[in-house]
RNA sequence: GGAGGGCUCGCAUAGUGGCCUAGUGCGGCGGUCUUGAAAACCGCUGUUGGGUGAUCCCCAACCGUGGGUUCGAAUCCCACGCCCUCCGCCA
């Protein structure tokens, strides 16, 4: 949810978002009129309450013979308190349908367009010379680390196995991300991947994306595409204490992503499929500081790449491709030999106080309780990172390239090679 | 899955239809006293929405959630959720 207030003080700075994501600007008048009505609705509902307490005070003093009287006032009163009642929870509800459909507000400096119009911050790294390069789906199958047709007998498209010295890579980054993050202060974190409706539409999942997620409508759960829902619902309804922030928690859990309009892309190997894990950052900070958050958790993301020795651009996503809960979003891309391109590795996104306000989490402020800022970044998305090593550190011998800060967590080896 | 017990303001508790405009204790905050502290005493104490964006003031809502009965519900009825205890099943 955005900011109402800002909503009315300044509406043209919300259409101007609104039609940088190339989203509708009428949304906002409706947002402005829906808002209104619920306000003079709730102005009738609580003076006709008023009034309905005096005379429930008057029913139970008046003597027997006034009492039908007053009883008689008070039940057509009564009818009048429930119909207003009634208007304002439909009111109610409409400025919730319409204050839902409205996505963040979009930083100013992000670039505008669609997923082509993206700005190159940095590009970190020389991308290695390969002579005849094999993908990670060959290289993976002669190490016997990752099968993806056995993934796909059990589990069908875009299931894979992770087997032998695959398996031994999954639990090296997991360590090597779970270290970084610990030593820089986060909270390390083991995470349902099953979560409530309301956690689910409070992160922001299920509007424009929803048929990217999957349910279990046997049970009202969805399962999770991130950790992040489940790290950001870990506070909802909370009143953080400001002194708590801000509050920085690594999240270790499986994600689910149902690929609904991806056909034909990337069917080979692990790069996009329906199940990975992943250790994602999520930060909880002051709503004045989350710009520079966000900052800081690219560098972490950087620091991962570097430790992974891989070759890298940060890109500025543009308005038009960035999700319902973003205000700002910046992806690595790390280079991929046998694409002869850049892929997306990690993601970090500015919430803002969108989410924190969908899952009521706040802290108290200069002027009351403040909604805090939740922000997001992935610091290891095992399946596609492990694709990424064995394409991007691939030898002409078929062996691959174990970055040094991987070796102690493979029992010191420095190359893979096929058993 | 089955049987019981529970869910009230940060915590603990009182409250079985209208003097509940939710009381009391603890904790917390502020003050008096004190060289300082403790004790004692005094005062304050949650959330949401609205009243011309206002830390004061006023109004309304909130007693697990959602419905219902009633002029009126923390209180009565129904459904659901969660927690606890036991039984069954189980990694």
């Amino acid at each position: 949810m955005i900011d109402l207030k800002l909503v009315r003080d300044d509406p043209d700075r919300v259409r101007a978002s609104q039609r940088l994501r190339g989203a509708d600007e009428s949304m906002v008048d409706a947002l402005l009129s829906a808002d209104d009505a619920r306000r003079s609705a709730v102005a009738r509902a609580d003076s006709l309450r008023a009034e309905q307490k005096t005379i429930g005070r008057e029913v139970a003093q008046a003597a027997a013979h006034d009492r039908p009287a007053v009883l008689h006032r008070a039940k057509a009163l009564a009818d009048e308190v429930k119909a207003a009642e009634g208007e304002q929870s439909h009111a109610d509800a409409a400025l919730r349908a319409a204050h839902m459909g409205i996505a963040n507000i979009v930083e100013e400096g992000v670039p505008p367009g669609g997923e082509a119009d993206f700005v190159t911050l940095a590009t970190v790294g020389t991308p290695p010379i390969v002579a005849h390069p094999k993908d990670h789906t060959e290289i993976g199958a002669a190490l016997k680390a990752i099968d993806t047709d056995r993934g796909a007998k059990v589990s069908g498209a875009r299931f894979y196995f992770l087997t032998g010295i695959g398996a031994q890579l999954e639990f090296a980054l997991v360590n090597l991300a779970m270290q970084q993050a610990a030593a820089a202060g986060f909270i390390p974190v083991i995470a349902p991947a099953l979560v409530k409706p309301e956690i689910m539409e409070g992160t922001g999942f299920l509007g424009a994306h929803s048929a990217e997620v999957y349910r279990l409508a046997d049970d009202d759960l969805y399962l999770v595409g991130t950790s992040e829902v489940a790290l950001a619902g870990y506070h909802s309804n909370e009143i953080i204490d400001a002194a708590e922030l801000p509050l920085r928690y690594a999240g270790f859990s499986s994600c689910f992503r149902r690929e609904a309009g991806s056909y034909g892309k990337d069917t080979r190997g692990i790069i996009r499929v329906h199940w990975f894990d992943k250790v994602e950052m999520f930060s909880y900070v002051p709503a004045d500081d989350a710009a520079e958050e966000h900052q800081r958790l690219l560098a972490w993301e950087r620091e991962f790449m570097d430790k992974l020795e891989l070759a890298y651009r940060v890109i500025d996503v543009a308005a038009g491709d960035l999700g319902t809960s973003a205000a700002r979003k910046f992806d690595i891309e790390a280079w991929f030999p046998s694409q002869q391109a850049y892929r997306e590795l990690t993601s970090t996104s500015n919430c803002t106080t969108f989410q924190a306000r969908r899952l009521n989490i706040r802290t108290r402020g200069a002027h009351g309780n403040e909604p805090v800022a939740t922000l997001n970044g992935t610091l290891c998305a095992i399946a596609r990172t492990i694709a990424c090593l064995l394409d991007h550190h691939q030898q002409p011998d078929g062996s691959v390239y174990v970055p040094a800060a991987l070796r102690p967590l493979l029992d010191g080896r420095e190359v893979l090679s096929a058993p």
